[in-house]
Formats: C-alpha cells, structure tokens, sequence
DNA sequence: TGAAGCTGTCACATGTTTGTCACAAAACCT
DNA sequence: AGGTTTTGTGACAAACATGTGACAGCTTCA
C-alpha cells in the first residue's frame, strides 16, 4: 500500500535527508545519484513517485524528465522536481519538461512531504461512488452511511470497515485472522479475539434495527456475514 | 465557446509555456511581446481574458492595465497579473490597476488554469450568476452571498469557499487533507486542524440562521455536507 | 494611522473509539 | 457427565479525534 519513491539526487547529504523524511514518513525510498541509475531503479523498482533534482553530475533533471516523458512504460510516474532558490528559468523550464510540482531549496520536511502526498493524492484513480447492499442493508462508501431499511445506522470507524468488507465478501467465512488483514491492515498488529469484541459491537447496532443474525459464528473458522 | 485568451509576456520560454497550457486546457490563445503588440492584438482579437505580466520591455503591465481600463472598448476585458514572487507592492499596485487577480510566479499550471477559470466564470456575462442552493441555502457565487431562507448570512472568503464547496458536494464525506485541496489549493500548506475551525466557524454563523446540524462530523473520515 | 476583520495555530476540554482482560456461556469431545 | 476448547459479554483505561476559546500576525478599509 506505501508508495515508492525514488530519490535523484547526487548529494549525498541531500540524498540522505530526503530518504529519511520520505520513510519517516511511511513511504519506501530507493536512491540514484546519477540519471543512469536512475534509469535503473525505475525499470526495477517501479517508483510511484519521483523526486528529481535540477542538477545531476550527467545529465540535467529536465533532460531527464523530458525522457521520462517520453517513454510510455514511465510517462505516467509524477515528477517533483528539486530547483534551487530563485532560479526562475529553472522552475518554469521544470514544469515545462513536464514535472507535476517544484519545490524550490531549502525546504521544509514538511512542506516537502505535503506536495508528495499532494502529488500522489492527484494521481490516484478517484473510486466511483458506488453504494452497497446486501441483507437488507445499504452501504455508502463514499457518504459513509449505513442504513437498515431506509434507517440510519451509526457506526464506528472500525465498525463500518468491517461491515463494509463483509458486505463486499458474503457468503463466506474469514477467519479471524483474515479479517484482522483485510479490515485492520496487514501492519497493525493486534489480539485475534479483538475480532471478537467488534462483530459483537457490530451485532449490537444492527440488532436492533431488525437485522438479525446477519453475522454468523462457524465455530472453529471464523465468522460469516449472510443474507439468511 | 472557447474563451481566447491573450498572453502579454516578454519571455519566449515563458509565454510558450503559458500558451501550451491555455491551449492544452481547451482555450483559444494569442501572444504578445510587448505592450504595443497587445494593443494590436487586442483590437483584432477581441480577447476574453488578458495574461499580463509585470514587466514589458517597453511599458509595465501596471500601466498597460491602466490604459486597457481606461479604454471603453476594452474596459471590461478581464485580466490576470503574473507578478514576481512576494512582491507585495506588486500585487497592490497591480490589483489596483485593475487587474481581476494576480499570480505570482512560479506558478503551477494547475493554479494558473484554476486561476483563469475562475476569472472567466466570475466575468461570464452570459450565465446570469447561477445560484447554488442546498439544504435551504442559497448561494450566489458571483456575488459573494448566501442567505437562508431570505436571511442574509455573513460569511468571511474561507467560510463562504468551504461552503460553497460542501454544497456542490453533498452527501458525500470530505477529508480535512481533500477539503485544504479542494477549498484552500494544493500550494497552500497549513495544517489540517485548522478545517476542523472553520468547519466550526462556519456552523457558528449557519447554527443562529436556523441551518443546524447541515455539516456532520464523521469521526475518524472527516465532515459531510447533507441535507438530511 | 487606527480600528476592524480574517486566518492559522495553539492549548485545553470533551467525548469516542479501541484493544485487552476476566469471566460467563456455549459447544464439542470422550 | 465431566473436562476441554471456543466464543460471548461487560468493564475499563489508554489512545485518539474533535470541539472550543484565545491569540498573534496580517490585511483591509476608512
């Protein structure tokens, strides 16, 4: 789920400082001190993010992105490009060759992880708004809602993710542990009994609104969320 | 339909850049190099909106702005100041001159076409201020007023952006990172509690007109604008 | 110039959510 | 039935998210 970004960037102090920011800040960070291993780590690695400075010991940051552009297995990886202050040409020549965002030196570590969540944000594919249902129940991912029959269901946050995943996967039993995947993350390390305690505090608010035994227990497996 | 837009700038690189964009943004656009040149175009082109920058090689763009208004026959041509960045006398000077907003360079594409596209719509003559209305609100973009139900309400810019933000997207949950994009811009770098204020600051003015409970806190995802 | 208003940030108050536990209840096995 | 395993349940403290008032820096306007 973190995305991959891979730093250019011939100084080694800078280098470091970047790395260090981007993992801190949950994402994976691979490093190229050249435009030639950069061409590397970006047919091995994949990145979903680049962070390209202007200058480089081969070649310049805009050749460089102009060729990422360039070719279609990387055309579409964003590019934020590392100008130094108050190099006006460079930042217009910068977003010319195509880079998505700028930031100029020196930066904030802040300010530098805000426009690579911005970026990342911006290239995501934006989930249609779709709605849920099953037994009975409706689902809005997108307005966050739940509603039992045309009546309104308040949730927790957990709550509604795992109701959500089982609407989205009925007729089936998860163990313990695979939900604890699917709904918690698979980075998130916690009880498997937890579980427990979050189906029945999602069988006490959906009792009530008539949906009953719509959260099955198959002893010994897991649970199961049917329509029944 | 597609509004023709004429770039005063002095710079090649950049005017090239500026009419790639415009053009790339579906817009019909025209270049000049100097002030002399941008009378010329003007009077042929009958531009809908005028990219002027600061500094001309035979005239400001401050002064140019000034003649442009002065002008009955282009008087009501729209126009964007592109000011270096932090010049803060710039920026009066220039929205004092008439200008209908300014940008400071360097600037995004993404702002700059955000930037002329709010110009436009704020200027089209054709659409006769279309009103927003949800949840008996009713807003007018254009001139910068809600009311409920008849009842003027008094909102600063940031309130009446978000506002008028949430109600264009209704029934639909907005983090605090998705509503400084949307409703603050992706330059824009504050925190994020500081939606969580002028949510608050925008209920406390809707609450006493009566509007209550229109923006719901989702905990854990952020606030929805609904009608209930 | 001063007054008034707008913004962003903070510290603190308030209220929810969450994971865990201990124990009760139920199911299973021999 | 008795013993063993599995699941349900209520309670609880810590973590967390949000509401709220205050404030300083700015801009605007007269």
């Amino acid at each position: 789920m973190s995305a991959k970004i891979l730093i250019v960037e011939d100084e080694p102090a800078i280098q470091e400082l970047l790395a260090f920011n981007v993992e801190k800040a949950g994402f994976q960070a691979s490093c190229a001190g050249s435009a030639e291993r950069a061409w590397q780590q970006v047919r091995e690695n994949k990145p979903d993010l680049i962070l390209l400075d202007w200058m480089l010991p081969d070649t310049s940051g805009v050749v460089l992105a102009k060729q990422l552009r360039a070719d279609a297995g990387t055309k579409a990886i964003p590019i934020i490009m590392l100008t130094a202050r108050g190099e006006e040409r460079d930042k217009v020549a910068g977003l010319e060759s195509g880079a998505d965002d700028y930031i100029t030196k020196p930066f904030s570590p802040r300010e530098l992880m805000a426009r690579i969540r911005a970026v990342l944000r911006r290239h995501a594919p934006q989930a249609p708004d779709e709605t849920v249902a099953a037994g009975g129940l409706e689902l809005l991912p997108g307005a966050h809602r739940v509603s039992a029959m045309g009546r309104e269901i308040e949730l927790g946050p957990t709550e509604f993710r795992l109701l959500h995943f089982f609407m989205t996967h009925a007729e089936r039993v998860y163990s313990r542990t695979q939900l604890l995947d699917q709904v918690w993350g698979t980075q998130t390390f916690v009880e498997e009994r937890t579980v427990d305690v979050h189906i029945r505090r999602l069988r006490a608010v959906l009792e009530p609104a008539g949906m009953d035994n719509l959260i099955q227990t198959v002893r010994g497996s897991g649970y199961r969320f049917s329509v029944n």
